[in-house]
DNA sequence: AGACTAACCTGAAAGC
DNA sequence: TGCTTTCAGGTTAGTC
């Protein structure tokens, strides 16, 4: 699922796509909660308008546009943004990634019904398409000067975050460590995965309470944190599910998971099986010997 | 404070 | 084989 890694790759590979470009055309699918400014308003607000910015907060996307207003994306968990007419992206989308035939990879996407947002340029170049298969995405237009509650309650984005930042997150904190490393307002950007490696990294179950973290394990917890999201984002992220590029490509992170989606198969450290235990609401995997 | 639940959504996988 | 059930999870909202 997109995480910090993978929105922030898909932001590298997409700005090029989006800025200094001025939208033509925009087509949509129903209203739904896809669509936090509905379809119509959405398509109204954008015509004509060129995007200046697009940045990132925690796994959230920013286009900023002539107007000052802004474009507010969220890939949910199957989102995928990407290039109109870049062969294989309907195949890569599926689960699994199983080898594709060659004469598949060629094969262009095609908008289904689950492409819920097309933008088209004045310059005739590629579209940008936003595909959200169980559309727990979301798209938010925002007026020049509006807030937006989602973005208020992020806190320090992962990478840029300091051990005392963390540190102070946890101290008293009753709650577990995974449920803490997954609150956005505390730590934006950390999803299941890179959360359950970080932990797995220093040696720490997820079902700990917070408060129960050392000074020395917090450290390692986010020295371990960044080590993976940076790996991951030298790796272009993990496609793991539905995750691809705006490019088409796939990440590779994946094939370095250490716990993630490994239950039962041999931790790389000591062999020990790896666990997976339903934690903070989340599927959390470990190592039952190394971590405690 | 925070644990827990429901809701949203669909396809894959498991169960029968 | 084929139909049915279960499961996955980011985020918000609501309850206790």
């Amino acid at each position: 699922m997109p995480e910090l890694p993978e929105v922030e790759v898909t932001r590298r590979q997409l700005s090029p796509l989006l800025v200094g470009r001025t939208i033509r055309a925009v087509a949509t699918t129903r209203p739904s909660r896809f669509f936090v400014t509905p379809p119509r308003t959405l398509a109204r607000r954008l015509l004509g308008r060129r995007v200046l910015t697009l940045e990132r907060r925690g796994k959230y996307l920013l286009a900023r546009l002539d107007d000052d207003a802004r474009l507010l994306l969220h890939l949910g968990m199957t989102g995928q943004l990407f290039a109109a007419g870049i062969p294989g992206v309907r195949l890569l989308s599926s689960t699994r990634g199983s080898a594709l035939a060659p004469e598949q990879q060629a094969e262009a996407f095609r908008p289904d019904s689950h492409t819920h947002l097309i933008i088209r340029f004045s310059d005739g170049g590629p579209d940008v398409l936003f595909r959200d298969v169980r559309k727990f995405g979301r798209v938010q237009w925002l007026a020049a000067g509006e807030s937006s509650p989602r973005l208020d309650r992020l806190g320090v984005d992962a990478l840029q975050a300091r051990p005392a930042d963390l540190w102070s997150a946890t101290r008293g904190r009753r709650r577990c460590i995974k449920a803490l490393l997954l609150d956005q307002s505390v730590l934006a950007g950390v999803g299941n995965i890179y959360a359950d490696e970080a932990l797995f990294l220093a040696g720490v179950r997820p079902s700990r309470r917070a408060g129960r973290v050392s000074r020395a394990e917090g450290h390692r917890l986010l020295a371990g944190l960044k080590r993976v999201l940076q790996r991951s984002l030298a790796t272009g992220g993990s496609s793991i599910s539905d995750y691809i590029q705006p490019g088409g490509g796939r990440g590779r992170y994946q094939d370095e998971r250490r716990v993630y989606g490994r239950t039962g198969e041999p931790c790389r450290r000591c062999r020990t099986p790896i666990v997976r235990r339903l934690i903070a609401q989340r599927g959390s995997h470990f190592c039952p010997r190394c971590q405690s």
